[in-house]
This record gives structure tokens, C-alpha cells and sequence, in this order.
RNA sequence: GCGAUCGUAGCUCAGUUGGCAGAGCACCGGGUUGUGGUCCCGGUUGUCGCGGGUUCGAGUCCCGUCGGUCGCCCCA
């Protein structure tokens, strides 16, 4: 008796084969770019105690964390509140880095350079650019640009940027299609709080990050409730906003160090962009594309490693997720494909094994393939059961092999290039020596 | 939590005022005891999301429910 299928859980994926080479595509783009810039490869648990992702967190993330409770109502959500649940599925994955540096700070480099790349889960409800299970990549700078080295603080900053930019570059993209918007909380905190903002700062950020998706009409009285003179804000800000970092002068350093490292033309100076974590100090920036949600984020969080009880230590650091760059890519026309994944990735079978359908050719198929993979080498057959060369050679042509060989029988095969459409036709030994990794 | 929209073959979808459940693609086999990216022929595949109602008769109309997608809220 057959069972009915069940669902796959709201907002998850199930990778097949073509899916999964395209999603090892874009993993393999976010290794080969951390690697590039010299950052090492470290992972951590998928879940963590639930206090790793409260500890530093604003109000509402506890409603969006899966935890021992996937529920939303009341007496769940004081359960989880009170630590009844102990872990969570980890929403990001900043705080585990915080808390793996902290207890080692002392015997890591300075700087330590660290790249992620792994599920991340969120139970909201999920919409176009946003799943509950999605996957995300983290490059982060830990113990470089102390508060009085503000040049080595802008290389750091300027260092992040980079690998970003450079895994844009990568996948095709250019400024004119999508721009790193560059803020600095504490100068704008400083500027809101002349404005009439004093001790509600962080408060008047967040209203901040909203400036353009509510109307003016409505965010005007909101900033005034607050006290904050928003033309007057307005008018500093104007200041501040540069298309090119360098000439707005609060960022003269961030700018140098970006424009030494050649990625200038994909920076601009926003004051609006804000971010929502709370554990941003300084510099932010968000990777923003017209008619999608920010393809990465990241910050400075120089305060975050003394929360989980490590040493002072200057931090920055970004996220990109999966999801938005795969829709970006596919805006834009950039997503390669299926062939050119497989082929990017290594996934080509070397050689497609092919019976001339004499029962002694059959019986060599499965000794030609053991002999071809013992060389290393990406050996296939085909399972169907016609004799017709023809099938079987489309069955080697739609698995993308470089070559078929045709067993001949007694020592003799054909082997025919499938890529320039030759053949020849020889001594086994011969022939086999032709193909090479 | 709120709203819109869509659920028909493995996939993409068509299905007329309510009247026998369809096409393309994919898969398997053949045309072709020997030459692929095309052709041609044949075959397999259905709880029309689920439950109830109206009707002689429901994929079609009504009510409910579940799920997907998109938007709002939120967005670490």
C-alpha cells in the first residue's frame, strides 16, 4: 500500500540534481572568492542555546526563531521568552563567529579573517526573495583598526566590500547593475541626535531604515513624535550622500581604501541605509538591486565579541544570501546554463561506455568502466536496453560526455570526440590513451 | 497576524452556457543487429488539492479547508 507523499515544510526546498548544481555553483563562487582574499573556512553548529541569538538581539526576533516551539501563540511564545526552549535554529550566524572567537581570542591572529557559507532558518512567512530555510555566506574581519587607527579601520571595511564586490564580478554583475550603499550609524546617530534625537538614537535609526517605504506624509509625524527635526536631518544628510565615497568627507579613509582596492565605482555613500541588527556600531552597507530585496548586508560590530565574554575586538563583516542573488542572476540573465554548470564544476563524464551488442562487447562494458574510473577518470554507460548506436549515443551526448567509446570487441573500440563530432577506430590501449583529465 | 491570487498527468498548461479527462514536454519502446544535439510511430502516467453542498449530471457553480505564489507586517 502506498503511503500519500507528503509536503515539504513551508518555505523549504528540495534540491534535485539540477537544482543542487546550480546551488553548488553559487557555493562554489562565494569558496573560490573567500579563498581568493585569504579568508579560512570555519562552520559551527546548526543550532545553538536560544540566549546565543536573544543575548544581542531587539525585540520580535524571538517570534521569528524556530525553536523547540514552531507555534506563534501566547503561552508558546512566553515559553520560549523564559528559555523554555533551549536551542534555536540559527538565524544568522554572526553570533556563533562571536562566540567561536571569544573563546579562542587570545591564541587567533590579528586580524583574523573567517568566511561561512551554510543553512540559515527564519519562520517567516516566506515571499519572493525570502524562505525559512535559505543558505548564506559570511566573510569577516575580527581584530584589525582598533578606535584610534581609523586608515587601518577603512582598509578593513574597505576589505569586506571587496570580497563582496569581487563575488558580484564573478557572477557577471556590474555597477551599473547593482551598487554597495555605504552609511555609518555612528555619524548619522550623531547627526539625529543634534537633530533632537539625544538618547533615542538607535530608535530614530530604525525609523530611519524605513524613510522611503512609508510615505513622507506619515514618517514626518513620526520623527517629529520623536522630537527629531527631520528637514534639518534631511539637510545634513544632503552632506553626507556622495555617488563616490571619497568626496563625501566623513568617509574620506573608507573611500581611499576602497578606491586602492579597485572597487569605488560600486560604492555610494546612502545616510538613509540603517540596517536592522542591533549590533551594528559604525560603518553598514547593504548590496541593493532595483526590483529585489538587498542581495547582502553587513557592518561593523566592534562590541560584539566582549557580549560573549571575549577581549574588546574591531569586527566587520557581511552576509549574502542565496536566494535574492539567484533571482538577481536570473533578472539580469546571468544564471549560466545546466551544461555550463556541469561543466564549471566538473560534473562532465570523461567517457560514455557503449556495447556493439555482441554478447562479448556487453560483458566488456563493466571491465572498461572499472579500468577508465581506476585512471580517476568520469566513466558512464548507458541502462537502456535497445542495441541501436544511435539511442545510446544520444543517451552519451544528453549526459554531456567528452568522448564515447564503442566496444568493437577483441581489444578494438571506436572512440569518437562528442564535442568536434570525430572518431577513430583502434587498439583499445591506443584509443584509451587519448583521453586524458 | 492581514490581503490578493492560483491548485487538472512526473513538468508546463488547455478544458466552451455544467454533458465521455486533453495537449506539449519528459520517460520507456520501435522505425534503424552501427553514429548524438533533429525527425516519425507507439506506449505508460490522473483521488481534476481535500471535504461538504446544489444538480439527472460538477474539473466547471456555492461553502469550508489545506497548500503554493505574490504583497502588507516584520526582516537578525
Amino acid at each position: 500500500m502506498p503511503g500519500s507523499t507528503l509536503p515539504s515544510p513551508k518555505g523549504t526546498r528540495d534540491f534535485y540534481p539540477i537544482e543542487m548544481a546550480r546551488r553548488r555553483w553559487i557555493e562554489d563562487k562565494w569558496r573560490k572568492t573567500s579563498v581568493r582574499h585569504g579568508f579560512e573556512e570555519i562552520d559551527g553548529p546548526t543550532f545553538e542555546h536560544v540566549e546565543v541569538f536573544t543575548i544581542k538581539s531587539g525585540e520580535g526576533i524571538v517570534s521569528e526563531i524556530f525553536g523547540a516551539f514552531s507555534g506563534k501563540d501566547e503561552t508558546q511564545l512566553e515559553n520560549l521568552k523564559q528559555g523554555h526552549a533551549p536551542f534555536a535554529l540559527r538565524p544568522e550566524f554572526t553570533p556563533t563567529l562571536a562566540r567561536m572567537f571569544a573563546a579562542r581570542a587570545k591564541q587567533l591572529p590579528q586580524p583574523t579573517k573567517w568566511f561561512w557559507q551554510g543553512p540559515c532558518f527564519r519562520a517567516e512567512r516566506p515571499q519572493r526573495g525570502r524562505l525559512r530555510e535559505f543558505l548564506q555566506w559570511n566573510c569577516d574581519i575580527l581584530g584589525m583598526g582598533g578606535p584610534d587607527q581609523p586608515k587601518e579601520r577603512a582598509t578593513a571595511d574597505a576589505e569586506a566590500i571587496a570580497v563582496c564586490v569581487d563575488l558580484l564580478a564573478s557572477c557577471g554583475l556590474k555597477p551599473s547593475d547593482i551598487t554597495v550603499q555605504i552609511n555609518d550609524r555612528h555619524i548619522v546617530a550623531g547627526m539625529l541626535a543634534e537633530c533632537g534625537a539625544a538618547g533615542r538614537e538607535m530608535q530614530a535609526l530604525m525609523l530611519l531604515d524605513k524613510r522611503g517605504k512609508i510615505p513622507e506624509a506619515e514618517i514626518g509625524p513620526m520623527f517629529a513624535a520623536m522630537g527629531v527635526d527631520l528637514a534639518r536631518f534631511d539637510a545634513m544628510a544632503a552632506g553626507l550622500r556622495a555617488p563616490r565615497v571619497s568626496d563625501s568627507p566623513r568617509f574620506a579613509d573608507l573611500g581611499a581604501a576602497l578606491a586602492s582596492l579597485g572597487v569605488e565605482d560600486w560604492c555610494a555613500v546612502n545616510p538613509y541605509i540603517a540596517r536592522g541588527l542591533a549590533y551594528y556600531t559604525g560603518t553598514v552597507f547593504e548590496v541593493i538591486v532595483d526590483g529585489e530585496r538587498a542581495v547582502a548586508g553587513g557592518g561593523r560590530y566592534d562590541n560584539l565579541i566582549e557580549v560573549f565574554g571575549g577581549p574588546p575586538t574591531p569586527a566587520v563583516g557581511f552576509g549574502m544570501g542565496d536566494v535574492v542573488l539567484s533571482l538577481v542572476l536570473q533578472d539580469k540573465g546571468l544564471m549560466p546554463t545546466d551544461a555550463q554548470i556541469a561543466k564549471d564544476l566538473g560534473l562532465r563524464p570523461d567517457a560514455f561506455v557503449i556495447s556493439n551488442g555482441t554478447p562479448e562487447s556487453d560483458a566488456a562494458v563493466a571491465p572498461l568502466l572499472a579500468r577508465l574510473r581506476g585512471r580517476g577518470l568520469h566513466a558512464r554507460r548507458s541502462y537502456k536496453a535497445t542495441k541501436n548506436i544511435g539511442k545510446l549515443l544520444k543517451d552519451a551526448s544528453d549526459a554531456g560526455a567528452r568522448f564515447a567509446i564503442i566496444i568493437e570487441g577483441a581489444g578494438e573500440v571506436t572512440l569518437k570526440n562528442l564535442d568536434d563530432n570525430t572518431q577513430d577506430r583502434g587498439a583499445t590501449d591506443a584509443m584509451l590513451a587519448r583521453i586524458t583529465p
